[in-house]
DNA sequence: GCTGTTTGGTTGAATGACCAACCATCTTGG
DNA sequence: CCAAGATGGTTGGTCATTCAACCAAACAGC
């Protein structure tokens, strides 16, 4: 049964933080969470810590699955998707962003939190750049800029986006969403620089 | 004398914030930054969480003052300065996004903090807001979304990007910033619908 | 089949450190 | 001389982590 108590901790680490935030949620309420006696938390994670970064990597499981999609899709389509994805995730499971933004401040001041956090980025990032690299191909666009730089931007905006909705929740995301996929859309076309 | 201790508080705070995060930042050691008796702290502060809130507003006034100058430019001119502005600011000094990413962090599960760094993100934007207005008065542009998601979704582009910068410091922000700025520059232009 | 033992998992109380907020007490400028 | 300003020790509470004890299932020898 050792794994078993291993992943309800986990999922009752994952509850707590999103409900209570990093600076609240003691080891106590995270046990509570989960059902199990405090004591066995450090039993199977030598520290809180090491915890939270299990909670952020089982709270970006969920992320990846609905990304997977998008890999067989035709490049304009996969875009639509992609937009369409952030959006449903933004409104629909918050959750998992609060958890982000939360250890972002965290990371600010703790090296390990901060890995886990930019290893997220660079997954989502790499998303996004796969997606570019399609798209660039088939509309046989030139960039002025690296494509990486392109797709750090956009996901620059997912980011902000994303922040914005949750410290205000009158934030009209999804029109932001809307007018970041007009600017990108509108700017593939034209990135065709004279030069070759 | 009074206004000279409080003033010195705010600014111990601020550093002490920068530097150790809001976690790690007691107030005893706020007050060790500030050269001033622990016990001051909560003469001229009723709580942490309202020294914090002067803190956050102390160091935002000087992003503040930095994008005065773009109010008498040219619309143009202004919005390649405001690129120009971030770039500096973000390399420069980022300790101001430190402080308010870790805010962000806190604003999640904290009310009152999430109200100061919500009126941070509402002038940001307003700032970019009344450059676009320009910029699309003059070339005679009709975008498709209105003018307040346009500007959402870039000071959301702004926000990512310090973040990545922050989590990772080896990210090419100039790169993503120079992205960005092609993206907007070569959207305003295209962005003329038919109708009307 | 039965007993004694080992082992992996689990418990919750105890420990020691730390902190925000309070307050009794001084100091000083007006 | 008296507030307003400033001090730093005290208080009550919380927290991560540790630990000794407990349990149940697997297993050994007989």
């Amino acid at each position: 049964m050792s794994e078993d108590s291993k992943e309800k901790i986990v999922a009752g680490a994952y509850r707590a933080l999103t409900s209570l935030g990093y600076a609240s949620a003691s080891v106590k309420d995270i046990a509570a969470e989960a059902a199990v006696a405090p004591g066995l938390v450090h039993y199977y994670f030598e520290t809180k810590e090491d915890l939270l970064v299990a909670a952020i990597e089982y709270g970006c499981r969920g992320i990846s699955a609905d990304l997977l999609p998008l890999a067989g899709m035709d490049a304009l389509e996969a875009a639509r998707a992609g937009f369409r994805t952030e959006k449903e995730q933004l409104s629909g499971s918050p959750d998992v962003y609060r958890l982000i933004f939360d250890m972002v401040g965290v990371g600010l001041h703790n090296p390990k939190i901060a890995g886990a956090v930019k290893s997220h980025f660079e997954s989502r990032r790499q998303v996004i750049t796969a997606i570019g690299a399609a798209l660039l191909d088939q509309s046989r666009a030139r960039p002025g800029v690296a494509l990486e730089s392109i797709s750090a931007a956009i996901w620059a905006a997912f980011i902000g986006i994303s922040v914005q909705k949750l410290i205000e929740p009158d934030f009209d995301s999804d029109g932001a969403l809307d007018a970041l996929a007009e600017m990108v859309f509108a700017y593939i076309p034209t990135a065709t620089r004279e030069g070759v």
